[in-house]
DNA sequence: TTAATTTTTTAGATTTGTCTAAAAATAATT
DNA sequence: AATTATTTTTAGACAAATCTAAAAAATTAA
């Protein structure tokens, strides 16, 4: 039942998918602000994904994603933030400019192009901001990711993904040791200026500033 | 008067443009044959481009591209074939598979997207079919490229590109002192199997077969 | 240069997604 | 529980892009 889906279906089904992360079921009135339309024209359009059998929705009552609703917001959701990464980790985009342009991005359909633009990045599990980008068959990655700046102390966790925003920071990474995989954990947090004690396993310990602290992704393990 | 342009819109000024290629000005019905959908439709839309200026368009009798309407098509087009060119160099698609999905990735428009998309890859000239990227000005390349199999004898060309599709072959091709950039002759066409005897500049002669000509762009100097 | 043919345009209908205003259902309040 | 307020849906209209069928213009041929 793989039907074609418009931009316009895509942006609702992605929107009930994201309100539905918060609250159980959803409201027309809560979709209208998020999609930026009325309530009217949200009530249409689950008329038309409930034929499509995309939502499961009570006039008057709730309506919720059906499995198929799910799976198809997945694969939009994988889309975008693949795109994502790829804007801010190849073509030098900050973390701030992506959403407009991943927004477009996202509503390229070919399921050839997603999977080898996914090969190419190297199967990456989060996007730049640190959500998770689900693989090709709608699976997301349980772990948890966060900026090393957020990591409690004591903690072991592994870098999964550094910013590239500039090579000065590439090189002091690497120089010290820094790369994805590596092991470390935080050992103290300094309040005078927020920067961190930072033990590399099986190595030296070496202090970070908060904006380095930022920059560098990690998973607990 | 940078006006937002639907898909639509987009895809007529681009059939247009190229159909001004073949032919000074173009027909209603040669369009409608061009972009599948009927005459009546081509003129609804021929409409709304004047009004727009984007076509210059005398009822029943012409119509051509307005100054702003080559610009428009002219920027479309280096983003369908900057997408081609990552698809192929990049993402490893071939030849064939990539027109269909550059359709789509063109109607992006975001220009610090397709900006850093040129230098990311770059600064392409041709793309993979060997067709020129204009520029971020609009202006196109005046050089030819053509498969070095298709060169003529005797005629001095440089390597603009190849298609990396085996590791195999760029690995042969980096070993016979072959790269984007190189200078070279074709000596001889054997009419046994189509081989090429090869002069680079400076160096050694070498046979290559009539696939490996095939996969090498070159510029005529 | 008329008549026949082809091309192009107009007129009016259709589909998709949206909107406003009014009606219906649900929720909150006294 | 009855009234008031809020939320949601319906009814009908609208804009964009398309279509069919008929009319108008241009072209070709007799």
């Amino acid at each position: 039942m793989l039907t074609n889906l418009s931009v316009s279906e895509q942006n609702y089904i992605k929107s009930i998918y994201h309100l539905q992360q918060n609250s159980e079921s959803v409201t027309t009135n809560a979709l209208a602000g998020h999609i930026k339309t009325k309530p009217a024209s949200v009530t249409d359009m689950l008329k038309k994904l409930q034929t499509k059998n995309l939502v499961n929705y009570n006039p008057y009552k709730s309506f919720r994603l059906s499995r198929e609703g799910n799976k198809a917001a997945l694969n939009i959701i994988r889309r975008h933030r693949l795109w994502e990464f790829f804007l801010v980790n190849q073509l030098q985009f900050t973390w701030e400019e992506v959403h407009e342009v991943a927004e477009q991005l996202e509503h390229v359909t070919s399921k050839k192009l997603v999977d080898k633009l996914d090969a190419f990045l190297g199967y990456p599990g989060f996007d730049p901001h640190g959500d998770p980008i689900p693989n090709s068959n709608g699976k997301i990655n349980q772990q948890v990711q966060m900026p090393l700046f957020n990591l409690p102390l004591n903690t072991l966790a592994i870098i999964t993904s550094v910013q590239n925003q500039s090579s000065d920071l590439l090189s002091f990474l690497s120089n010290s040791g820094i790369t994805i995989g590596t092991k470390l954990e935080v050992k103290q947090k300094l309040n005078f200026d927020n920067s961190l004690g930072i033990k590399i396993k099986n190595k030296s310990s070496i202090f970070i500033s908060e904006q380095i602290a930022n920059a560098i992704q990690v998973n607990p393990l």
